[in-house]
DNA sequence: TATTATAAATGACACAGTGTCACAAGTCAA
DNA sequence: TTGACTTGTGACACTGTGTCATTTATAATA
């Protein structure tokens, strides 16, 4: 978190400061970023960036935070004006996000914020079932797979399901690295979640 | 990719300093490693370390690599040992994971390669799902859920619904980033998502 | 208003790490 | 043995970080 002098900023200088951070987190990942660069672009000097943040992880997280406070926001919002309905509320807010990177600014910044380590970790484990991919590793994959017991139409379901079970197992595993969750306990969850993914989230009357 | 010259060295040597680089990665995040820790403990000069890797992203996604080879591999091994069932597959390989992090080194590498960003930011996004903080947070979105139409039977099933639905929102948000898909196409893979999430991966009469 | 205590601002500096480059050392074919 | 090519090496220039002693501003009090 900023430290409290920040917070006591006049406004116009906060507001230099997030800007001159945006534009530098928009421009390259976290990773990359440079604190050298934000108090150029702001003209604020070196001494008092260090008075108002611990480092640049620090400023980076502040205004993460701030869309995933909107983002939370409007979640619980979104699940009372659909009467509980989590499918469509998660729709909404999946559309809003992409709506919001239209803006390039915003586009960057989300980008920069997603790829770094996650989508390259990712894609290496996942990579086989990428559309880019599509080719051979997927059909390797996809000729292998018994679809007699999967409630699946055609190979662009099939396609879709492997990839919700990629993303299921893969957030799983993060969690449990995370969370230092002991091993019975992750199997049990796993477990648990595989078996929601066979026989769906909706009762089948009301499909 | 290291470079041919890495690859050219004796056995011994690459061994050196794969294991030079493993222990950095196994101590701090992609991001904390340093080159010059591992020319360190190699105890290879630094010209020649640049003389087989481009920097240290290099070393880390060959290291990566590696062991996402081998996984692959795994992969379809035992889709065709299970007759294509591909939940018992991605169990087994989920299992094997974990087991593989009971050794301190492979868990510190692993945890490391995937706490950086990713942890962070899905955490923040998804930290109201969080088992930690399971308190009024979860609550607060599970009382607002409409439970009526949904094929669940309790909180804790409710709990790990959420954590798959917001599990699969996340990795099409962070692929649409990726992969820069246009609005209309995301959309539409999301929604056939959610509708394989809802009406269940498996045949009814199978389960 | 003058005095003093407290908070904030500042930039020079020490330090750590990166990637490069000129030169040294090896290898190997003719 | 020579020459051509490949590989090894570490000093060095450069970039960036975080700290700290000092200055400046602010505000409370006599």
């Amino acid at each position: 978190m900023p430290k409290q002098t920040f917070f006591n900023l006049p406004e116009e200088k906060k507001q230099t400061l997030i800007e001159a951070a945006k534009k530098e987190f928009s421009r390259v990942s976290l990773y990359k970023a440079s604190i050298s660069n934000i108090i150029k672009t702001s003209g604020i000097p070196r001494g008092s960036f260090y008075q108002y943040f611990d480092n640049k992880e620090d400023v980076f997280f502040f205004l993460l935070n701030e869309h995933a406070k909107e983002r939370q926001k409007k979640f619980l919002f979104l699940l009372k004006e659909t009467d509980g309905d989590i499918f469509e509320t998660v729709t909404i807010l999946y559309k809003s996000m992409l709506k919001k990177s239209q803006n390039q600014e915003n586009r960057d910044f989300f980008r920069n914020a997603f790829l770094n380590m996650n989508y390259k970790i990712e894609n290496i484990y996942t990579k086989e079932l990428d559309k880019s991919h599509i080719n051979k590793q997927f059909k390797k994959i996809s000729h292998l797979i018994n679809t007699s017991k999967l409630n699946i139409n055609n190979d662009n379901e099939l396609f879709h399901a492997i990839k919700i079970i990629m993303a299921v197992t893969f957030h799983n595993l993060v969690q449990s690295y995370a969370k230092e969750i002991a091993y019975d306990d992750a199997v049990e969850y796993f477990t648990l979640e595989m078996n929601l993914l066979k026989k769906g989230l909706y009762k089948h009357d009301d499909l």
